[in-house]
DNA sequence: AAGTTACTTGACACTGTGTCAATTGACATG
DNA sequence: CATGTCAATTGACACAGTGTCAAGTAACTT
């Protein structure tokens, strides 16, 4: 696989993300990742406190390979509310697929784990900021629906594109990614933009 | 607390609905519900095989209790597809918060249990029955806005009205059911009813 | 040569699920 | 009254997975 000489932390992040994304976030153990990393289980202790810490870091690593700023850019560059909107549901909507296996981990891992779910409310907390930003922008532009209150539209639109509703719409009914982001698209601006006439 | 001389097995029901309900279905465990019921752990094993047995179970027990044919019959009886479809969404969309604490306990079994897991989707796949039946109903008064398909009309409705939407609006956002009630119907007319004018 | 660092080895504690065997107490039936 | 049956109890144990610990090893410093 990918790199021998990488810093042990590394290797297991690495590992960490590709077990599981192969097995869709479930089922993977510490034991599998240190496997898979090359090491002991305890070794993975050394570097990280524990598996909700682990699958923390994971999150963390990925946003930072996958450059998620970098993607973020076009929406935040975005010249009128409607564009960053769409902009941003591009983004989130594209993103998604690529974090799913942790993501789910991290998901099913706030049964028995207190900090787990801390850090997946956290994350999903900073989805919402994405969210807000948008609304405002449209709410700036005089754009934002009359029926909404900025507030109560990005309960909304950050509830529309949480992870469960993509993980059915593709996992369940074999929607394609593309097919999702297109809807979600359609499905915001119809719900959220003043239609000026 | 309820009846004393109820059947074991009842008893063991009710104790897991009301645990699961307390504590918004997570972290009770076999003993939890033994010592609600008023037995010890062993006993809970000689009515049910496992916990995603009870689980399901108690599931079932609730459907019971809560008449969920009785409250369905409103939208089956409707006249029309838009009727139909708004009828559904009182009904499911009410349903939810009763259920709510079973709901997440299977939810969250789906990690570990297998078995949990394919309860789980058996019952959204009940209830993906049902959006399909309103979908139809509305396809059949040439009332479903013309870019849907019945098929995909029923994916997007039932993503719609997952629990997890419903969990994030009235848990982290703070809405009422009612209020969620309301959007999910005017979302979904918006979205699925063709506008003939 | 001595020390430091990262990792290994093997053992163990803890939690929760699920299983088993022997026992108890109530109740029914001959 | 004796017997059998049934439901539940008691106490023990296996198993999986997480997390911890102590001792040892191998490589790389200085």
């Amino acid at each position: 696989m990918s790199s021998k000489n990488l810093e042990t932390r590394t290797r297991i992040l690495v590992a960490t993300v590709e077990m599981l994304e192969e097995h869709g976030g479930r089922g993977v153990r510490m034991g599998d990742i240190a496997k898979a990393a090359g090491i002991t289980r305890q070794a993975v202790y050394l570097h990280f406190a524990s598996r909700a810490d682990l699958l923390v870091a994971a999150t963390k690593y990925l946003d930072e390979v996958l450059d998620v700023d970098r993607r973020l850019a076009p929406s935040r560059a975005a010249t009128s509310g409607v564009e960053r909107l769409a902009l941003y549901i591009d983004c989130w909507g594209n993103y998604i697929p690529e974090i799913y296996g942790v993501a789910k981990a991290l998901l099913l891992a706030q049964d028995t784990d207190e900090a787990a779910a801390a850090a997946w409310k956290d994350r999903m907390l900073a989805m919402r900021d994405g969210c807000r930003a948008a609304i405002d922008a449209l709410h700036a532009d005089g754009k934002l629906a009359s029926e909404w209150t900025p507030q109560r539209a990005t309960d909304a639109l950050w509830t529309m594109l949480l992870v469960p509703n993509w993980e059915n719409l593709t996992i369940e009914c074999g929607w394609s990614t593309e097919q999702y982001v297109r809807w979600m698209k359609t499905l915001a601006r119809r719900t959220f933009v003043e239609e000026s006439d």
